[in-house]
RNA sequence: CGGGGCGUGGCGCAGCUUGGUAGCGCGGGUGCUUUGGGAGCACUAGGUCGCAGGUUCGAAUCCUGUCGCCCCGACCA
């Protein structure tokens, strides 16, 4: 390709002021990406090829492992989704489907993920357990109307993404092929250049057993990863467990109600009577509403020192209830405290808080739901709430065992928190970017969807799935993030737009002209993907911008151009060869495998 | 949705306090010079100052409303 007449740069000399994080900041200047609005960009020539690149890294990859590629579609009926009970999630209040209506009036949503219109394909073409194992791909825009789009392609509502989706005659065979999925993602991001941990993850609004995703460490991250040092052990935050410190043991002196004026918070009950969070029991009310428009008050307790995982809550809630939760919500606003409830002690409340707090007007459950975690359920004697305003008091033995308690993990693990009893590692702490997640769905959508087939003994099954995504544009941009300098991009070879760029210093000098044309085309015809600078500019300005859009390898072609001799630079190191241009080919071959060999 | 910031040519910004009809750097075009690290000189094109009202003889500037963008959070995955 060459710059002047059919692959124009576009790069920018500032830094447009709306992006924050470095990548984004690159892919802007270097002429990568295009705004178009808030979440919405354009892909430019050299995005393009990015992500042509790793979307046929992924495809080779999957097709090693036995799946198919298909194209769905992207406008979904309502019906559909209101077969897999997901319309309303999706698409009311902050879900995160667009939707619309066509010129009849009937329901349509642009396609955030494609479980349904898979499983609705799979059940028609899909009969018998000869069939099976099947998995299908596509690569292709999604649309997810985000509350807040940030960082570029990080989170966009247009972006484009692998998604595929695995049917299964028996859960077993789901768990196996899930593993060979898991190692050929890992192939995939090793493939793309990329350092990648796989940890385990919640499943969430997708729903299933269980999940892992594969992150690419980088501050710039949106997601915490907690792990070990020995490796033996990573979670995303949201889904990882610990065992929390040793609780200081309470005092014995103390005993029945402490006057507490003003002290709402933990810290200041604690300074104010000589106590240690870990002594403490605080109670957190949420508010949980379901798709059948149930409303359920929640008391959540947990120890003083220790935060509660909303994650884990709003999981363990929505299995407690046959309907979808929609939605978790901590109480906090004074006018739904006042419309629901009665003399509640906001600031003072104990595990043990009256259902009669909850006004009969009100259209709340009745019932607290007790949720306690084993932080908490595992103090004998502690302090918490007396549900009277200004007052705490000391549980004596007091004992979470009666059903009206739930004892569940509902816990944040922080680092430095235990993995083991007896194990000293500790947690460690990163920030990574999600950039593929796998799941074992298992049979919620065949289910929903009647999607059913034949097995060996002739009766009808639920279809057994799983599904994969990676964000192919995520990725474009988390390879940045890890690979760059002040000067730049640094691509890692494999997901490059070119492998080499070509820079003749002066184009008005007919020799260096002449010994450009006679190298470039040597390249083309070599199958080298080889970028021309052809610009009449000076060279400074073609160094700065091929250092800005990353490409691994550059030719200069300068003075020496008279003897026959060129350099051949590095980007990422900035080692320099001078060659023959006779030998420039086979050196370039040599350098450049030694490089895709290096990073994958 | 709450908090903060910002909307002035393709990009980065100044001007606004104290109203007088828009400016700088980069980028673009033409010419000459220059040619291995974002060149120099000269000329030049390009802006309904986000939008709508209002105040005023006169509004980028003051007032009201509105829309949008970015960041933090909530939320979401």
């Amino acid at each position: 390709m060459r710059v002047t007449t059919s692959f124009p740069l576009g790069t920018l000399r500032n830094t447009p002021s709306e992006a924050e994080i470095i990548s984004h900041q690159l892919l802007l200047k270097a002429g990568y990406i295009r705004r178009i609005n808030s979440g919405i960009y354009a892909y430019m020539p050299l995005m393009l090829r990015v992500i042509e690149k790793i979307s046929s890294i992924i495809e080779k990859e999957l097709n090693t492992i036995g799946c198919t590629k298909l194209l769905l579609p992207q406008l979904h009926p309502a019906e559909l989704w209101k077969k897999s009970e997901r319309w309303e999630g999706y698409t009311a209040g902050e879900g995160i489907m667009f939707n619309l209506k066509d010129r009849q009036g009937k329901e349509f949503g642009l396609a955030p993920t494609h479980e349904e219109v898979i499983t609705s394909i799979a059940s028609e073409i899909i009969n018998s357990y000869k069939q099976l194992p099947q998995c299908f791909y596509q690569i292709q825009t999604k649309f997810r109307d985000e509350i807040r789009p940030r960082f570029g392609l990080m989170r966009s509502r247009e972006f484009i993404m692998k998604d595929g989706y695995s049917f299964h005659s028996s859960e077993n065979d789901l768990a196996s092929f899930y593993e060979k999925m898991g190692i050929a993602y890992e192939n995939i991001f090793k493939s793309c250049g990329l350092q990648t941990v796989g940890v385990e993850a919640d499943s969430g609004a997708i729903g299933g057993a269980s999940s892992k995703e594969f992150m690419v460490t980088a501050d710039a991250g949106e997601d915490s990863i907690l792990f070990t040092q020995s490796g033996s052990y990573a979670a995303n935050i949201e889904k990882a467990v610990s065992i929390p410190s040793q609780p200081i043991p309470i005092r014995d002196n103390i005993s029945g109600l402490i006057e507490t004026p003003q002290q709402k918070t933990i810290l200041e009950v604690c300074k104010n009577n000589n106590l240690d969070p870990t002594q403490i029991i605080k109670v957190v009310v949420f508010i949980a509403k379901f798709e059948s428009k149930a409303e359920i008050p929640i008391l959540a307790c947990i120890r003083g020192d220790q935060h509660i995982n909303e994650v884990k809550l709003f999981n363990l809630v929505n299995k407690l209830h046959n309907s979808n939760l929609l939605n978790l919500k901590k109480i906090e606003d004074k006018n739904i405290i006042e419309k629901n409830l009665v003399d509640f002690p906001f600031g003072f409340i104990g595990p043990d808080l009256d259902n009669k707090t909850i006004k009969a007007s009100s259209n709340w459950n009745k019932t607290w739901t007790r949720i306690i975690d084993s932080s908490a359920s595992s103090l004998s004697k502690f302090v918490s709430g007396a549900n009277k305003v200004n007052f705490h008091k000391v549980f004596q033995s007091f004992s979470f065992a009666s059903n009206d308690y739930l004892v569940e993990d509902i816990r944040n693990a922080k680092k430095g928190d235990k993995i083991k009893i007896n194990n000293n590692e500790v947690l460690k702490e990163k920030k990574g970017i999600e950039i593929g997640h796998i799941f074992q769905l298992g049979q919620k959508y065949s289910e929903k969807l009647n999607a059913k087939f034949s097995d060996k003994d002739g009766q009808l099954r639920n279809l057994w799935m799983g599904c994969y995504g990676i964000g192919v544009t995520r990725i474009a941009q988390a390879a940045i993030e890890q690979n760059h300098d002040q000067n730049g991009i640094c691509w890692p070879i494999q997901i490059s737009p070119f492998e080499v760029i070509i820079i003749p210093t002066n184009l008005k000098d007919q020799i260096q002209r002449d010994l450009t044309e006679q190298i470039y085309n040597n390249l083309k015809i070599n199958k080298i993907q080889v970028l021309l600078d052809d610009r009449d500019d000076r060279a400074g300005v073609k160094f700065k911008d091929a250092e800005l859009i990353g490409i691994p390898f550059q030719i200069i072609i300068g003075r020496d151009a008279i003897n026959k001799e060129v350099e051949l630079l590095c980007r990422s190191n900035n080692t320099k060869l001078k060659i023959d241009a006779n030998n420039l080919l086979e050196t370039f071959i040599k350098e450049s495998k030694i490089m895709y060999n290096k990073n994958s």
